[in-house]
DNA sequence: ACCTGAACACCGTTCAAGT
DNA sequence: ACCTGAACACCGTTCAAGT
């Protein structure tokens, strides 16, 4: 593909990336990446020390463009909890417009951590990240603190859940203003004692 | 581990699921199943193709422990759907207690769907009978057609996305009964064309 | 029918050598 | 600094031979 005199690691990401959405995660090979990129193989093990570290590398630009970038281009509009939620699930319901895998890099991802140490460890940064995010909206939309982290946890595995469903089993419409005003509802909290929740 | 003088199908799955959860997905390869089996390799070349087809088999066997016999236990229950649902979440957030690899299962079998069509196909009719169950039960709490259908992939999407969160971040406490309560309600449903929905 | 043992093939990884 | 080319190592797969 369009390439300068010298490789960055943008490039090898960026190929990984390629490959792992159009033929699937065990296209992630030195080989295919190399004559993607039209090098050797030499060429790869300069750039990085094996392919747990290339995985490393696109673990890291999926946190910062899944989670960080969002993040900061939700807080920067400046919506109300309820459009912010509404405009969340329509990017993640949107997923063939990304640019990093979408859906199969959230499964990718989500695998590798079950092997590796250091993938768990940013994608654990990269939900807690979230889950902060959502607990202060649910706040600012009026929430008590247990009740916001709880609807924030339940969100998020909403969110995360879709992402794996998109385009599999032919998704009905979907409700989501609905959905998000349940959502921002108070519910009565009693714990398992039997005292008030908040 | 404990075994008869001749091995079955269901050994090897087995075997596989205990180094999938123990170790994680790369563990699963021909050597290691051999050395916990006490076999050779030629061994596992006389009861599976490859290792693409013991995947099938363990996926096969995850669509009828994770998803056909979940529902029967649930339909057998005779449960009112409030409470059904409230069950099925606690299935879901006592994951270490499954025996066919829990969260680390869904991941793994995702992420091969991903490279193979018959993994594919089998995690799409897992998904669609989980889907028709949670419409039907929706159904029978009084939502009309349209809403339970939505409601019934929120759902699932949050039980998909739950596993995949548990042990992760530290989740917070949930409160269930309140979020199925949530869904349990009825919003008003306007589709894009601005017409009433149901 | 079920398994052994050795061979082969593929792909990850290394490294001395080039520019 | 960045890459080539050849070598090596590991593990998936095959297969003739054993019981």
């Amino acid at each position: 593909m369009a390439q300068r005199d010298t490789l960055t690691p943008q490039d090898w990401i960026k190929a990984a990336f390629r490959l792992l959405t159009s033929t699937g995660p065990t296209a992630i090979r030195v080989d295919l990446l190399c004559r993607e990129l039209g090098v050797t193989k030499g060429s790869f093990y300069w750039h990085f020390a094996d392919l747990a570290a290339l995985r490393a590398q696109m673990v890291a630009h999926w946190r910062r463009v899944a989670t960080s970038d969002v993040i900061a281009a939700m807080t920067s509009a400046e919506l109300a909890p309820r459009e912010l939620f509404i405009r969340l699930f329509e990017t993640v319901l949107s997923q063939p417009a990304r640019d990093y895998g979408g859906a199969m890099a959230e499964a990718a991802i989500r695998h590798w951590a079950a092997g590796d140490e250091a993938v768990q460890a940013v994608v654990r940064e990269a939900d807690t990240e979230r889950l902060a995010f959502l607990t202060l909206q649910l706040r600012g939309a009026g929430l008590s603190g247990p009740e916001a982290r709880s609807r924030a946890a339940l969100l998020l595995a909403t969110l995360i859940g879709l992402e794996q469903l998109t385009g599999e089993p032919a998704l009905p419409r979907l409700d989501i203003p609905g959905f998000v005003d349940a959502m921002l509802t108070p519910a009565r909290m009693v714990d398992a004692t039997g005292g008030a929740f908040a």
